[in-house]
RNA sequence: GGGCUCGUAGCCUAGUCUGGAUUAAGGCGCCGGCCUUCGGAGCCGGAGAUCAGGGGUUCAAAUCCCCCCGAGCCCGCCA
């Protein structure tokens, strides 16, 4: 017999013994649904109930402790073969405790049989869900302050994937806008150059001087214009003084090509108006625009394309922002939101009330703010008939919803407003399930010590540097610690390992909580990191390939250990853990089990022999159960897009 | 000014949604042990926390409510 979840088996068994009893008990009682949770301590059994202390107050004169006597009394643990007794205890708990070798035999048996599918319980509502993520500028280098966004999208994807959704991978090309026409403007007075080095470090470069010579250009501009109050005067120059130093950081970074651009740059006389043609030409469909930014996009997309690669994330789908222009369906979309009553003309601005529709629809709650609190409007077209970002948004996530089902937007928490606003804009249009099944997964950006990542000033990390940086390290690791090694293995080890490390170390923590970027946490080779769990991994397989054979005649009634029957009690509960993890949208539990599961596993192996264990019922018992870690392990490492290595 | 998020040992985190058991769980770092025994990226042990602070609800609060302090982010004709 095998179970595609052991201990959720248990914990259904201890469910409706407790109800059968409860019933017997107190017919006239109704109950609703009883707490079962994992006790502080195994001696008070694997699973128990607190649920007498509420109880109680419903049955006047009873105190908590008799309740559960009762009850406990009349538990029939006969009807479930994995309860073998259940009792009260403290002041009023009932605990249920298993029947650990039958719980053994399933759990070990069926993450043997299920392999590669152990764990992964299907849902019983499959949707088709698209995944949005990562979806950065197409104008400069993924940097390590937006890493954590292919990382968690990537792990949200696998766990839905394996929860037995459809799930589609987007990135969204974010084309349109004044950044591309800064970086393509750029582009154009250089001569459209071919580029040396990693074409998406080399546009973000051009990017970065573009926009600072730019912003240096009209601030100098607007200081010459005599019409002006003083406070004003000393605002724009207070900002000259913070681009002048950006404009020396990047002139050493890039020296020739800092030379040539501000050569070239100096013709124009106004390089913000130039842009802003662009930009307009190209939300217009002006054909030598369209091939201008569309080729400099491409070109910073194939370096992005690359780096995902390099960090074995994948796209089903690459959607460009300007299709959604020029086949009309912005258009169409702000015709739908004009006759909706929300848009007002501000001047030569059209806005989107989104205050009032929360107000008449009554959906301030829902979306988490405050009666009181007045959701600020949103800019759809500008004064000079071009549209804005959220705009955009609005057409492409009924894109999306004509596909699927459910949208996860991948996006950092300090979009949260936007996403409301678009949010809101779909009840606006009365596309209400689109609304009630879009989903914004918010998460913290990643910081660096002292200082302040931005693409627009060239200050920042890129995510190769780390990816890099981070395999160079598991490579001399590899060197010093298995010099036996072939250089190819050294080689694909220390890709995995590092990749390991680093994405291990971006999504172990709560996505809502701020991570801040060290090496020393991304290098951590020890405890509580992907090398760890992986090392245990290999250690796992290295003992089943020092065995020969696959365990032939386990007997598991032998695993009596307190230490083994932890590390099995752990195998039984992964099925759980995955689908809290996969149905709440939080990969981090998957980390943190990993890491639990992994430490069960080294305490183990170190006290308890397995190869050379007598008798040989006992050795298959306990190959069985190395065998059966080394599945879950990998397993739960895939969730995370890390790889397990055979060896390291 | 308004809003969102976060605050748990020197440092990094789990637990908070759904309140439960006289020791609040891990990791890093620190101190002390373990290699003629399946790979020491390991294991075992130790020290280290009034769960930011104050009040309240409750038989029971890191967890729920109120207040307050601190940090980050947002409130743009940027994305």
């Amino acid at each position: 017999m095998i179970s595609s979840n052991p201990f959720g088996d248990f914990r259904a068994a201890c469910n409706a013994a407790l109800s059968e009893a409860f019933l017997k008990s107190f017919p006239d009682i109704p109950i609703e649904t009883f707490l079962l949770e994992i006790p502080s301590n195994l001696e008070f059994g694997e699973l128990t109930s607190p649920v007498f202390f509420e109880l109680a107050k419903k049955i006047p004169g009873i105190e908590p402790r008799k309740l559960a006597d009762k009850v406990a009394n009349e538990v029939n643990t006969g009807s479930f073969p994995l309860l073998k007794a259940a009792k009260a205890a403290g002041a009023g708990y009932v605990n249920f405790y298993v029947d650990f070798h039958k719980l053994c035999e399933l759990t070990i048996e069926s993450t043997r049989i299920l392999n590669k599918t152990y764990g992964f319980v299907k849902t019983e509502e499959a949707k088709t869900i698209i995944v949005e993520h990562t979806s950065s500028n197409p104008i400069s280098p993924i940097h390590i302050g937006q890493a954590r966004n292919p990382i968690l999208g990537d792990a949200l994807a696998h766990l839905l994937e394996a929860r037995g959704h459809k799930v589609f991978r987007h990135f969204y090309i974010d084309d349109v806008g004044r950044q591309t026409a800064v970086v393509a403007y750029g582009y154009k007075v250089l001569g459209q150059p071919a580029l040396k080095g990693k074409s998406d470090h080399d546009i973000g470069a051009i990017y970065s001087i573009t926009s600072c010579i730019s912003e240096i250009h009209r601030l100098k501009r607007a200081i010459k214009m005599e019409t002006m109050d003083s406070e004003t005067l000393q605002q724009l120059r207070n900002q000259q003084e913070e681009w002048d130093p950006i404009a020396a950081e990047l002139e050493k970074k890039h020296p020739r090509l800092f030379k040539k651009l501000s050569q070239k740059l100096e013709q124009t006389k106004d390089i913000e108006n130039m842009v802003n043609d662009l930009n307009r030409n190209y939300e217009e469909g002006n054909e030598e625009a369209k091939k201008l930014i569309r080729k400099v996009c491409q070109i910073s997309l194939q370096g992005i394309r690359q780096t995902l690669t390099n960090a074995e994330v994948y796209f089903d789908s690459w959607d460009w922002e300007s299709d959604l222009i020029w086949n009309g369906s912005v258009t169409g979309i702000l015709e739908e939101l004009k006759k909706s009553d929300y848009v007002f003309q501000r001047g030569p601005v059209l806005e989107f009330d989104a205050d009032r529709v929360a107000e008449d629809l009554l959906l301030k709650k829902k979306i988490g703010v405050k009666d009181d609190y007045e959701i600020p409007s949103l800019t759809l077209i500008r004064g000079d008939g071009t549209t804005l970002y959220t705009t955009r948004d609005i057409s492409y996530t009924l894109w999306k919803f004509k596909k699927a089902n459910k949208v996860i937007n991948v996006v950092g928490m300090e979009q949260l407003l936007p996403q409301q606003q678009l949010k809101l804009a779909l009840w606006a249009l009365k596309h209400n399930k689109q609304a009630d099944n879009l989903t914004h997964f918010a998460y913290s950006l990643v910081t660096l010590p002292g200082y302040k990542m931005s693409s627009r000033r060239g200050r920042y990390i890129t995510f190769d540097e780390v990816i890099d940086e981070s395999q160079k390290r598991a490579l001399e690791e590899v060197e010093q610690r298995s010099p036996h090694l072939s250089e190819k293995e050294k080689h694909q080890i220390s890709k995995v390992v590092g990749l390991g490390a680093l994405k291990y170390a971006l999504v172990e923590v709560d996505p809502a909580k701020p991570v801040v970027f060290t090496w020393e946490r991304v290098l951590n080779l020890k405890g509580n990191s992907a090398p760890y769990i992986q090392y245990t991994y290999a250690r796992a397989r290295s003992i089943l390939r020092k065995a020969h054979e696959k365990p032939k005649q386990p007997n598991y009634s032998l695993l009596d250990e307190p230490l083994e029957k932890d590390l099995v009690l752990g195998l039984a509960r992964f099925p759980e853990i995955f689908i809290d993890s996969a149905d709440n949208l939080k990969p981090n539990a998957i980390a943190d089990y990993t890491n639990t599961l992994a430490e069960k596993f080294n305490s183990f192996y170190n006290s308890e022999p397995v190869v050379k264990v007598k008798p040989i019922e006992l050795r298959d018992a306990r190959l069985a159960l190395v065998e059966a870690t080394s599945i879950v392990i990998q397993n739960s490492l895939w969730l995370l897009g890390i790889v397990s290595p055979e060896r390291m």
